[in-house]
DNA sequence: CCGTGTAATGCAAGCGCTTACATTACTTGC
DNA sequence: GCAAGTAATGTAAGCGCTTGCATTACACGG
């Protein structure tokens, strides 16, 4: 008998979230104080902060976020726009990012554009539009209108996965093409004249254009004709990455080495060399760059190029957050990457 | 003479976003029909709507998400809370979900755990109070309060990667304790008596306390003890695997099968394996459970459980745009997993 | 005991949008 | 030619919060 209304009322109880109005009422204060107490407690005398924390406690009080954001032209938010999330290469710079983030009570936005600078440029605008207070991009290829608006908007950001000291825009990361010429010349001076490079599209894509003329630049500076470097571009998939060294492998004459531009390439293409019954690197030598987990698990274990990522994830969270509070001092910052030497790069196969 | 103001200017120029007013006023019309040609374009005239639209865009017009949050209570917005991002065993899943999304019109929101319910508890209240229209959640396991929570304030959720007609919850996903049962009877019929487990912590997650319950059902099954399996929980790392990996192979008498949890702690595991010098399958056998990427790249290839990721996540942003709209028709799905035999699992060696 | 300074609090005006309801301008049937 | 319906648009009331300014309550020196 009592059991009707008891589920009718189950179906319906929809409990409004508690508003300030509410705290404010039970605290016996006004809206304007309980404000004052959440965000600026040092205004609000102590008794009356007890009190009102007390409220906030037993109603369960959370501010409604979009009425915050509307009132306060602010919304503790930052963006970030990476091209992928489908592997690893973003994930660990990503979360040192977001925990840095989290310490300061700032909420991180992520959003992926899947190497598309149209769709980038739409996260971009919807991210902003979302009221992020600040973004973290990745590299500095993108339209000119991109950063207008960002500048007239006023919406701080700063460039990853590159340093550059560039246009005044503020980046923090570390010379691409410096790290990779860095890799090339360890490979050249394994007796490497025949090489390769297994790269994702660089139109667009300033990691990779400056990686691949590291390369080259290494290449000038030990007699080699850089034009005879043989490029592939594909997307960044393992699958991809076996495609692309198989290839290679048809061409003639065959390359030595295969650098590839990053360790997910890299695994496939060493993928398809145990398939081709290759040895690596006896008969040729893959390296990869970002060192990502994988490039210690495949077998033999990657030469690549380690990059710092929870350093910059960490560091971008510190420029971003100066810049919102106003410090104009910032500049960009220079961090390092180092070649790691594993077991896929070796000497020159005699011939 | 010129000059000084026209620098000043620069300075101070941030051009606010343009409100509805703003293009109201533009196209002659009130704010009322801007709105609606946006979000209801079918009540308005058509000549009227092209001139509104003609103003958006000239405009560069955005809604402010605040605003729109607060005055129509829905943001358009839905929330995932994953374990970790750290490594891939959530990425495609998310992404295929995200992807989903987006075709609707809808932006995703991730946080992460840490495989820490008190921190998600925290990331739930917070995705809400940020306006999240609804959540995707891992497993089942959580405290009745955060249940209670999202029923109060009328959220919409759904449960994935595990599947359990479980008190009205409703999940998409696969039956972990079937599927590793499964995967665990070939383990025992290819003469596996010996058998240990590296897992996750078990508390609070279900998936691995279920894939647990698996391999001891099978083991009973085929008349073995199931509390004579060896387990190791640990955090879903490589070196964690790898660790665990060496301890069991020092305990007596030591396990001809290492089944994993998931695919990491399977690679470091095989990792360990070859450190030690021991031959996969001959020696010892290694299995693990998700069937990410790098299941595929190891030496040998991993066999483990096919998980169906991408079917997941378009599954459960279909479940959620279904609740949202008010369908309460919709119920839990139970999608297959399926064992990938590769290379890393073979006959129990002879003693 | 009063004037004054200061700390604590309240008042109320928005922030930019959605939407119920009111209003206007037309059709259309009789 | 007019009542009545319908389609298109306008009016204005909030949504829940922040914050500049006004007000109140004291403490204190003279």
């Amino acid at each position: 008998m009592e059991k009707q209304p008891d589920q009718a009322e189950k179906y319906r109880r929809s409990v409004p979230s508690p508003t300030l109005e509410d705290v404010a009422t039970r605290a016996g204060v006004s809206t304007a104080t309980v404000s004052r107490c959440l965000n600026n407690p040092s205004k609000v005398a102590k008794t009356t902060r007890e009190r009102v924390l007390e409220a906030v406690r037993t109603l369960g009080y959370a501010p409604n976020f979009g009425a915050q954001a509307l009132a306060a032209k602010r919304t503790n938010t930052f963006g970030a726009i990476i091209p992928t999330m489908e592997n690893a290469i973003f994930a660990r710079g990503l979360q040192a990012f977001q925990e840095e983030l989290q310490r300061n009570g700032i909420t991180l936005l992520v959003a992926s554009s899947s190497y598309t600078p149209e769709l980038e440029e739409q996260q971009i605008r919807g991210l902003v539009a979302r009221g992020a207070d600040a973004l973290l991009l990745i590299g500095h290829a993108r339209a000119p209108q991109v950063y207008e608006f960002l500048d007239d908007r006023q919406v701080p950001y700063v460039i990853t996965w590159t340093y550059e000291d560039f246009q005044s825009r503020i980046s923090i990361g570390f010379d691409n093409r410096k790290a990779m010429k860095c890799l090339a010349e360890r490979v050249i001076s394994l007796g490497h004249r025949n090489i390769a490079l297994i790269t994702s599209h660089r139109k667009d894509n300033d990691r990779a254009s400056h990686r691949c003329e590291g390369i080259q630049d290494a290449m000038a500076l030990h007699g080699i004709d850089p034009e005879g470097l043989r490029i592939v571009e594909t997307p960044y998939t393992i699958s991809n990455g076996a495609d692309a060294f198989a290839s290679l492998m048809e061409s003639d004459p065959r390359p030595t080495a295969v650098l590839c531009g990053n360790d997910v390439l890299a695994a496939g293409a060493l993928l398809q060399a145990r398939k081709m019954n290759l040895d690596v690197p006896g008969d040729v030598s893959i390296t990869g760059f970002d060192d990502i987990e994988i490039a210690q698990i495949v077998t033999p274990a990657l030469t690549t190029v380690h990059v710092p990522h929870r350093e910059m994830g960490k560091g971008a969270a510190r420029l971003l957050l100066g810049m919102r509070n106003g410090q104009m001092t910032t500049s960009s910052t220079e961090l390092e990457a180092h070649v790691v030497l594993r077991d896929s790069l070796g000497p020159a196969p005699r011939t």
